[in-house]
DNA sequence: CGGACAAGCTGA
DNA sequence: CAGCTTGTCCGG
């Protein structure tokens, strides 16, 4: 007999099947196979053998097995994720298992011995001796001898797994190992399919290194030696949909429980990060080296009305070569007056929300979407002063400032762009490979978004903007406007410094009581309200909030996700975010 | 989630 | 009251 998990969402149920006899061998814990439910067929997972049987139920027997899914130790470690992310399991099976079918692992590649690389340096070899390591290396820091030396210093019996924020690093790090000579099976793929599966059943046939994105977390590594997180403190690591797990702790548990060493990487440590393991970061001129030089134009002596092309900014794009502009607005424009009676435009359904220009001859409404043309509500003229210009309209501007084509790169185009200068949103900056300079038009308004994690954030933008134009040896220089040039965040970067926003986020999240010294959760959805219903008010949580969306707050995760398990999930749509991005 | 089954509605 | 729609329940 097995107990099973249904790979439907709905359901949160266990469910106990037969195991006919010529599945006896194959189906253990971890095991793809198909069950009869409610007169379906559904898919499922193997999440116990040989359970207590519950009393008076008639069971059925498997009617199929599929195949290999995740070893015992996932699916263990799904049930702490379960807890931790206050989530259904179902989706991390999902994540955990084989994109298409496995019926059998390959042989996995012979052992080779691992034989040391040379000069990792000290930093790399200090970190690499800590169980638990947080090591800063400047953004323009080349991170593969680290990795190289993490895989040379590995037993022979073990394996790594390296977890990279974006596919497309990951991609790049495997084939560099692979060139190395290094077995590696690369889990991080566009889309399943037989490559996809086929890399899995590598994976877990043991013997390789194992690179991958996010869901590498849960990536089949059987002899686990070491776990390394590279940039650490990249957003895309959270998992957007509930539950909400982040790759970086379900990779440093996983690790825990293995008993294996985790070396989690960045140019700028998370306060999460720091919490967790010994800081390693070289000198202050190594560290120095690996950022770019960092122009700040102080724009709080111009008029306010004054567009965003500076004198500064025009002379950089005028003397550098590839220069990328970011300001994270689409759209020609998101707060307009009107030229003539100098009213705001506001939207005249909701009263209250601004109107945008996504394109020419058309406002939104950015509260409630409604559409109206470019007419002025109070006094019918139809020329507008654009107040806070979006990349469209700024790529107008720059086109005539340098008088040549200017690409526009947001998330939803698409294509590499080609000019020399190129503006865009912060997607700019994963689509450009390599640039003399960026400049931030508007930096203020990442410093004073309201996210969460907010300065991090900021300071992760730089970094970003950093790698792209290299240390300060190539001369790459990021420019960015503000009227706040001491904010820390520029300070830090400005100085190479990013101790100084871990000081001073610390400081302020502690005094708003955040994470990491605070637990959070938001509760919310159409089934939100009976849900915090049945949560009721236990000793050690905060709960704020109401009409639909809930925030709750306890000193630990324990005390958070303990009170959070013991509520039965209501019937209907419930998101619950645990460790939310956005405030 | 989605099949089963019951209850509700319509038209002859 | 057959034939169909709509809603609620629950799975081994």
């Amino acid at each position: 007999m097995v107990r099973v998990v249904p790979d439907v969402a709905a359901i949160t149920r266990t469910f106990d099947y037969l195991v006919p006899e010529q599945w006896r061998d194959g189906v253990e814990v971890g095991g793809i196979v198909r069950v009869d439910l409610h007169g379906r067929r559904v898919r499922a997972w193997v999440v116990e053998a040989d359970p207590e049987p519950a009393a008076g139920v008639e069971l059925k027997a498997l009617t199929g097995f599929t195949g290999v899914g995740p070893a015992s130790e996932l699916v263990d470690l799904t049930v702490w994720a379960a807890w931790r992310w206050a989530g259904r399991r179902r989706p991390l099976l999902v994540a955990a298992s084989p994109p298409g079918r496995v019926t059998s692992l390959p042989a996995p590649p012979p052992l080779r011995p691992r034989s040391a690389t040379v000069g990792p340096g000290p930093t790399v070899t200090a970190a690499l001796t800590h169980p638990r390591a947080v090591l800063r290396l400047a953004p323009a820091a080349d991170r593969y001898p680290l990795v190289a030396a993490a895989v040379a210093s590995l037993p022979d019996d073990r394996d790594a797994l390296v977890l990279c924020p974006s596919v497309d690093q990951a991609r790049t790090l495997a084939a560099r190992l692979r060139r190395s000579g290094v077995a590696v099976a690369a889990v991080a793929q566009d889309r399943p399919g037989a490559a996809a599966t086929g890399e899995w059943a590598r994976a877990a046939a043991g013997g390789c290194v194992v690179v991958g994105a996010r869901a590498a977390a849960w990536a089949p590594v059987p002899r686990l030696g070491r776990v390394i997180v590279l940039d650490e403190h990249d957003a895309a690591y959270q998992e957007q949909s509930a539950p909400t797990w982040h790759a970086r702790d379900v990779a440093v548990e996983r690790a825990r429980r293995a008993g294996a060493p985790a070396l989690v990487v960045s140019p700028c440590p998370t306060l999460e990060a720091l919490a967790w393991g010994t800081l390693e970061a070289p000198g202050r001129s190594e560290e120095r080296r690996g950022w770019p030089a960092l122009d700040i134009v102080d724009r709080r002596d111009e008029d306010p009305t004054a567009g965003l092309l500076s004198a500064p900014l025009a002379a950089l794009l005028r003397r550098a070569g590839r220069v990328v502009c970011v300001v994270n607005r689409t759209g020609r424009s998101r707060l307009s007056a009107c030229a003539t009676c100098r009213e705001l435009v506001t939207c005249t359904e909701c009263a209250d929300g601004a109107m945008a220009q996504p394109a020419e001859g058309v406002l939104r409404c950015t509260r409630c979407g409604a559409e109206r043309p470019v007419v002025c509500a109070s006094c019918g003229a139809t020329r507008f002063r654009v107040l806070r210009p979006g990349v469209s309209r700024l790529r107008d501007e720059l086109a005539a400032l340098v008088g040549e084509e200017v690409d526009e790169v947001t998330g939803s185009s698409a294509a590499r762009p080609e000019s020399r200068v190129v503006i865009g949103t912060e997607a700019a900056l994963h689509r450009v490979t390599s640039a003399e300079a960026v400049a931030f038009l508007d930096i203020d308004q990442e410093l004073m978004s309201t996210r969460e994690r907010a300065g991090e954030q900021a300071l992760a933008l730089l970094v970003r903007a950093a790698r792209l134009v290299r240390g300060r040896e190539t001369h790459g220089r990021v420019l960015v406007q503000t009227r706040d040039p001491d904010h820390v965040v520029l300070q830090a970067a400005l100085h190479a410094d990013p101790d100084r926003v871990r000081a001073a986020e610390a400081e302020t999240r502690q005094r708003h009581g955040l994470g990491p010294y605070w637990a959070h959760a938001i509760v919310s959805g159409e089934a939100a309200g009976a849900f915090m219903a049945a949560l009721g008010r236990p000793d050690g949580l905060e709960v704020q909030g109401g009409s639909g969306r809930w925030r709750i707050r306890a000193a630990s995760h324990e005390e958070l996700c303990d009170a959070l398990a013991a509520v039965e999930r209501p019937a209907g749509r419930l998101r619950i975010e645990v460790d939310p991005l956005r405030a």
